[in-house]
DNA sequence: ATTATCTATAGATCTATAGATAATGC
DNA sequence: ATTATCTATAGATCTATAGATAATGC
């Protein structure tokens, strides 16, 4: 129960988790931009679903567009927080094969285990104005340690140069998956399993996770499973 | 030149390709649709594409939803009609790995030459509507047709159960590659061929390519590439 | 008479702003 | 005084319908 703050309380009490109204009016933006589209939902739907008036939103946020800006920072700078740190990571101290299947189940299990199903925004047509270059520019980057990564594997196995790619697009495809509703538990493992494999790897495979999820434990955590998740 | 038909003729006259004013406005409605969403486009806009106005759609189209519908339907059936007979066809008579070779192969070269990226329809939230279900339905359908061929071509290889899976979703990123600008000539047979290295059929691949390349030249063909394809 | 366009508009949104109101904390 | 809400509304859409107009073909 948080103490009343300044400021003229609300008629209806809110349902939404987040400490503040700004949080609460991010959540419910989230569930509303990846079940129906930006354009698709108004602001008035925004408002309802926090439980205060439509003209209200815009103490929080000066724009519509400004709400979904927010949305898509949060959800690529974790995963390229983690990929940046692997990158740096000397390539000696641990197998390239770790350090790929590492990158691709930590974001993979970001995408999949994340409250709302954010990476849905990256595909929304809103997101490709002018306004979210910054956030399509981390992903750009995020996709080029991939490509990295995947090259530096192919140097020392006989995997394919467009591994790191070949990698990239099927953690992108798990977003699909799970508006499809057909991710299960072990989704973003067996997608990094699936990488290794296609590097011909099959045999390191149960030596490679274990360098992989130590690398993990290290430089990043896997998110805990969200009790309300949503396939949306 | 198409002779003047009966009607009142337009004050501005279209630069659309397509026989009838109806292919006009659904070629300008997926160029639309596809590059800034359902919802975004406005039937104005349509019309203002093909040269008409905005009223004048309504003579062709009852309602905004129809036109999606229309696009929406053009799209899996051909891959689907394709994979229907690969499956129809005896699997004795030709490798399990060219069958799913050759779906991959066919689906995949529809998307990356179509005139316009309709892949991206499906994943637009207009889409997952009551009244779209029956495509819904088509695309699912498609997606068990490669979990099939996964499964068969498993049987016979040490590739893993989940090949077919893995192989929709490929196939299905490339839409996002397409989306992103990131789409070369050999996009879709570098897609095919990766499925079948894992399946561990990499010293296989010159045979298999061939006896996929034969069903395709048999039960369909590989989409011509169009001119004026756009990468939105 | 039929077809395909046009002009004009009703009715329903939707975003963002202006200004009032009710709480807190100094 | 500051903060966070509220009511009310301006202005800009956007979809779909009604009915006029201009061509063709019988």
């Amino acid at each position: 129960m948080t103490t009343a703050g300044p400021g003229r309380p609300r008629k209806q009490q809110a349902v939404r988790p987040g400490a503040t109204a700004r949080d609460e009016i991010l959540d419910a933006a989230a569930e509303l931009f990846t079940g129906q589209g930006f354009a698709n939902t108004s602001t008035r739907a925004i408002a309802d679903a926090v439980g205060i008036r439509q003209s209200s939103l815009y103490h929080h946020f000066s724009t519509k567009d400004e709400i979904l800006g927010e949305l898509l920072g949060g959800t690529v700078s974790t995963s390229l927080d983690f990929a940046r740190a692997i990158r740096q990571h000397s390539a000696d101290a641990v197998s390239a094969a770790a350090r790929l299947h590492a990158v691709v189940l930590f974001d993979g299990s970001q995408l999949c285990n994340s409250r709302w199903n954010l990476g849905v925004l990256y595909h929304l047509p809103e997101a490709r104005a002018e306004i979210f270059q910054p956030f399509m520019a981390a992903r750009k980057e995020l996709r080029t340690i991939y490509s990295e990564l995947g090259r530096e594997l192919a140097r020392v196995s006989d995997a394919d140069q467009g591994l790191g790619d070949t990698a990239f697009r099927l953690v992108e495809s798990l977003i699909n998956l799970r508006a499809d509703g057909l991710i299960s538990t072990d989704s973003a493992s067996t997608t990094a399993d699936t990488v290794m494999i296609l590097a011909g790897l099959k045999r390191e495979l149960p030596a490679v996770r274990t360098a992989s999820r130590d690398l993990i434990s290290r430089f990043g955590d896997v998110p805990e499973r969200v009790s309300s998740m949503k396939s949306a």
